[in-house]
Parts: structure tokens; sequence; C-alpha cells
DNA sequence: CGTTATAATGAAATCGATTTCAAAAATGAG
DNA sequence: CTCATTTTTGAAATCGATTTCATTATAACG
């Protein structure tokens, strides 16, 4: 294979230094029109194209930044990529995708690959663990969490959503409908969005005095339809007393779904179901899903806004939390 | 900030030479146990990094590849970059996420980018222009093809689908179902998957001596789900005459279904519905949606697997084609 | 026209690792 | 115990760009 065209090469050919053809790729010095058109024909004779990597080493800035999600064929998290992808694509950074599948020893590994490899930023959907050496590690590198908050992690900035007051929006729908008896369908506890969903679902309970019963408070073991619909499926055979169903994402809503359809009960007279996370699909269920839904585009463009101002300028950098607004989707399922 | 350490750091730390610290981070060489605990113990103490940039440099392999899909978002891909994602994990390999959003510029842009960062393959999800300059880059950086094939780029390994018989498959399902006039609804017809499974509708018409009428073959401006009700919607309002509808892919699928939605027709008996990319929820649908599901992670894997094979060893690189089975799943729109 | 400020240039150092090459140390054979 | 191998080791070159620093050419001004 052909030796790589590199830098010298073009100063030879051009009949000037390294320095100078430098000063032209990257602007960063004037240099006189005749250098500049003699080093840029060169570059287009020997089809020359530069090395980031060698750039990267002496400049220290690699124009990439860290992509870490939970899981990418999520279509919600997809969404945000998109538009992560489109705001870093305009501003002339690449991603580097990692997937952790929620498993905190992947994010971990990734974490430490997206060190050694340089990147100029992090964007992080967060498994809500590694909480010490994500702290460690944002001293040294941007980091913006998106989707999820990161207890003790406030000096970050973040793109969140309003998941309580969405979630209550959501139940208080239910309960203006007539629903008492209101389940509520969620995956790790612990998590933020899960929690925060979960305040929301108490405080509308609260809020129109109807009591909590730890019993309509369902957690399922793993997040897939499968488990879900397993679990919901229990539900319904157990004859467990609620007339409505809250569920806290869209996995957890479709496995409900499913479970629904496999008890051959119908949407909305034996159970009114509303999910958080709109898909558009659930316009063309019958009945329509009633969902709240999430600003995921704009979720990953702003993410990508605050890294890239505080990759721009670090030194004042100043941790800003942007929370979105979700919106009830009225359909038909309550 | 503090200075970040280097390998100089560590080797003086040690009482040894940057050479050793070299030969014990990469085992490119034996060091004796002494040396080797004394440069390990330096670089836990020194709490040592190594820079990948200053690797790759001089090593020139990145064990980075770029992943270039059309769109993140869709579902189908978000599950094909999975599967890429956990072969290229697995080995050791960090992806470049590039979106094309189906923009040839973009994506000539961004395969200048991949190469400038030296990425050691790529994972191309092509638009289907800029072959030239594919055929070109792909002398110097090995590329695999994944869900379409590219005219004149026989030369490069592919993971695809049996476009074809899946469409055949799904039409002929349809016509066994007593259907005679059945629509076709696709966007862009010189894409591959699009010309392919096109040929799979002709051919099961031809097999069951249906006469092909162009004015079935109905044409979406663009691809999205919008675009392609506003023309179904047409097409019903006009009162073309066709009792079933082959949807080549899931974003067409869509946007059939909210036409027949919108135009308050009934499925399967109004009309009949197949289409070429299954999804989770259509399962959930009701009637539930009878699709022609593709091995979407095994593409994934696949691909990427083809592409370690060729970056392993690109001396004796032979190009393969990988023809993934779809599978019809029958349910209850037909 | 001389003097100073500014623009343009190139030589050499640098980024942080790996790799080559030669020398030193350890091992083994006779 | 010597000589020939084989292991370990470190000095120096290298990867391909940018950056610093010093120098030369050019412009501007009184």
């Amino acid at each position: 294979m052909a030796r790589k065209v590199t830098i010298q090469d073009i100063s030879r050919e051009a009949g000037t230094s390294p320095s100078t053809v430098s000063r032209v790729l990257t602007g960063s010095a004037p240099v006189s029109d005749a250098k500049r058109d003699a080093v840029l024909q060169a570059i287009e004779r020997l089809n020359y194209h530069p090395s980031s990597i060698a750039r990267s080493l002496r400049s220290k800035v690699t124009y990439s930044v860290g992509l870490l999600l939970n899981d990418i064929s999520n279509p919600f998290y997809g969404v945000v990529a998109r538009g992560i992808e489109d705001e870093a694509n305009r501003a002339g950074y690449s991603l580097i995708l990692c997937n952790t599948n929620e498993d905190p020893a992947r994010e971990q590994q990734y974490l430490q690959v997206l060190r050694s490899k340089q990147v100029d930023g992090i964007i992080l959907g967060p498994t809500g663990d590694n909480i010490d050496f994500i702290r460690e590690l944002s001293e040294q590198i941007p980091i913006v969490l998106t989707d999820r908050a990161l207890p003790g992690c406030d000096h970050l900035s973040a793109v969140l959503v309003d998941n309580e007051a969405g979630s209550c929006r959501a139940v208080t729908q239910l309960i203006e409908n007539g629903h008492k008896r209101i389940a509520m369908v969620r995956w790790q506890k612990q998590v933020a969005t899960m929690a925060q969903r979960t305040a929301g679902y108490e405080w509308a309970l609260r809020e129109h005095h109807i009591a909590l019963d730890p019993a309509l408070m369902i957690d399922v073991p793993a997040l897939s339809v499968e488990s879900t619909a397993a679990v919901m499926q229990q539900m319904f055979a157990d004859g467990v007393d609620f007339t409505a169903i809250f569920a806290l994402n869209n996995q957890l809503g479709l496995g409900v779904l499913s479970a629904i359809q496999a008890s051959a009960l119908r949407i909305p007279d034996d159970v009114a179901l509303v999910v958080f996370d709109d898909s558009p699909m659930f316009s063309l269920f019958s009945p329509p899903i009633t969902a709240i839904e999430q600003p995921a585009f704009a979720i990953g463009e702003q993410a990508m806004r605050l890294l890239l101002k505080q990759m721009q300028d670090p030194e004042h950098y100043q941790p800003e939390t942007v929370v979105l607004r979700t919106r009830l989707v009225k359909r038909e399922s309550v």
C-alpha cells in the first residue's frame, strides 16, 4: 500500500516549510497568497488528508465527544441520540457511541476508554452507579447528564424532563376520569427518573385524597417487555383490584399492553392506561393510547449545546440544569 | 489543572526507561517480574492513564470503527447498531456514530472525517450515492456494507437480508388470502432494498399470473410517516381500486396505517396489510399486523464480525456477502 | 532615507506513546 | 569456567501534526 502523504510531503512539493502548511491548514496565522496557493495546489496534487491523530496529540483537542446511553435501540434514546448528533455535527464534533445496557461495569469501562481517547466532552445517560468515578472524571472532562439526574453530581450540567409534574399530570388525568384504584408499574425505584415519576404519582393521589396502596406499586424485576408482561399478567390473574395503570416508561407500557392483550381485557373499559413516554405508534392503537410525551430530540440538542458551551469555555463553567416540559397527549385509553 | 501523567513520569517513578513501561503496558516484549511490579506500582501511585492518541499515532491503529447509518432513531437501525456495538465492545473497539439522514453530502463528509480520524474500519449503511468515493476509500480502509447493497461495490463485504424472497413471501401471503389487486408502497425505487423488495412483489404476482398494474405501485416523495400517510389518504380518497397493501419498510407501514385510520377503514376487511420489517408493537395492534421480520441484531453482529475479520488480516481479504433470512410473522391483518 | 512596527517565514521543539537497535545481563551448553 | 545464546533493558528515532521562537521581508511613518 502506498505510503501516506504527510505534511512534509506537502511542504516539499510546495517549496515551503511544514509550519507554513500547517498555517494554511488551520488558519492560525497569516500566509501570503502566493504560498497559500502553492500549498493548496500541492494538497490537491498529492491528495493529502491531514491526520487528526497527529493533530490531536499536539493540540490536545480531538473534536470528539463520548455518548453513553443505556439502550440505543430504545426509540426514546434513539431520538435523543439524533438530537445530539445533529448538534454535534453542526459544530464539527464526532460522537463515540457507547451502549451501557444499564450495566454499571460497562459504563465505567467505557468512561475509561473515553478518557484514554481524550474526548473533549461526554454526554452521559447514566446507569445511576459509578458516582464517585464520574465525579472525579468530571474534573478532567466536561460531562453533561441526560435523561437521569445523578445524586451527588449537582455540579454537572444536566438536561432532564419534569418527570414529577408529568407523572402527576398523567395520574390526575386518570383520577379525573373517575379512577381511584390506580396501579403504577416501575423498574428500579432508585433510578432518578423512576423515583421522580413515582413521586409525581404519589403527589397526584395525595392531592385528590386517595390513599396510597403499596399493593398497587408494582416493581418489575428487569427492564423488558417480556418481564413486565409476565408480572402484569400475574396481577390480572390474581385479580388484584385496580381500574387503571400508569406505566413509568415505554418498555413498561408495552409490557402492560401485552399483558392486557393476553388477558383479553379491554381498554379503557376493563382497565385504563397512561404511559410515560409517547410513541408515534400509540395513535394507531385501538384505542389510541394516552401518553406523556417527552421532547426527546430537544433533550439531545440541548445536552449537546450545554456541552459545547462548557467545552468552549471551561474556565467560567457554571453548571446548568435544563428541565424540559413534557406534555400529556390525550387519546382514548383512559 | 494538574499536568497529565505521562509514560515518562512512570518510567522515572519506577526507575526504568519508557520503553520498559511501554512493554508492560502492551506486553509486546518480556519484562522481568521486578521491573513489571515497579512499573505497575508507579502506574497505580501516579494514577496513570495512557493516551490512546499518542499510541495510535505511533502504532497506526486506533481501535475505533466508523458507523454510518441513515437514521439511528429508526428502531430497525437502532437494533442493528446494538448488534454492532455489542460485537465491537467484545473485541475492544469503539464506534464513531455518524447519522447521514439519507443525505449523500453528509455521508461523504463523514467518510472524510473517518479517514482523517484513521478509523480501522467502517460499517456503512449507505445512502446509495458516493459510489466512486466509497470504492476509492475502500482501498485504504476496510468497509463492510449493511442493509443495502451498493451497485459497483461487489468487492465489499456486505450483510443483507433476502429482500426479494421476503417480499415475495409477503405478497404470496396476500394472494393466498384471495387478494388480487395488491398495492405496493415504496420510497426511492433506486435504493437497493426498495428495488429488491419491488422485485419480490413483481415475482409473486407473476408467479400467480396477476398482471402488474403500475397504478398500484405507489412512490412516496419522502421517507416519513407523514408524507406516506398523505399519499395514501389521497389514494383512498380517489377510490383507487385495491384490496391489500404491501408497505416496503416500517416508516411506510406506519404511514399506511395512519392513512387507514384517518380514512376510517377496517383491516383486513376494507384493506389487508403486510409490512416489510416487523415491530414489537405490531402484535399489540388490533388487529395485529402481519409483517416480515428482519434479524436486525444479527445483521449488526455479522457486519461487525466480517469487519473484524478483514481488519485482522487485510492481506488475504476475500469479500463475503452474508444474506440473512427474513421471516413472515403471520398475524391478523391479512 | 532611516527607523520602527508588523507581516511572513522556517528551524527546531514538542505532544506521548511505540519501535528499532544495540548493549548489558542472565542463562545454558560443553 | 568460557563461550554462545537468549532475555532484558535503555537510548534514540519515530509517528505527523502544531507551536514556539527567532529571523527576514514588508510597510508605515516622521
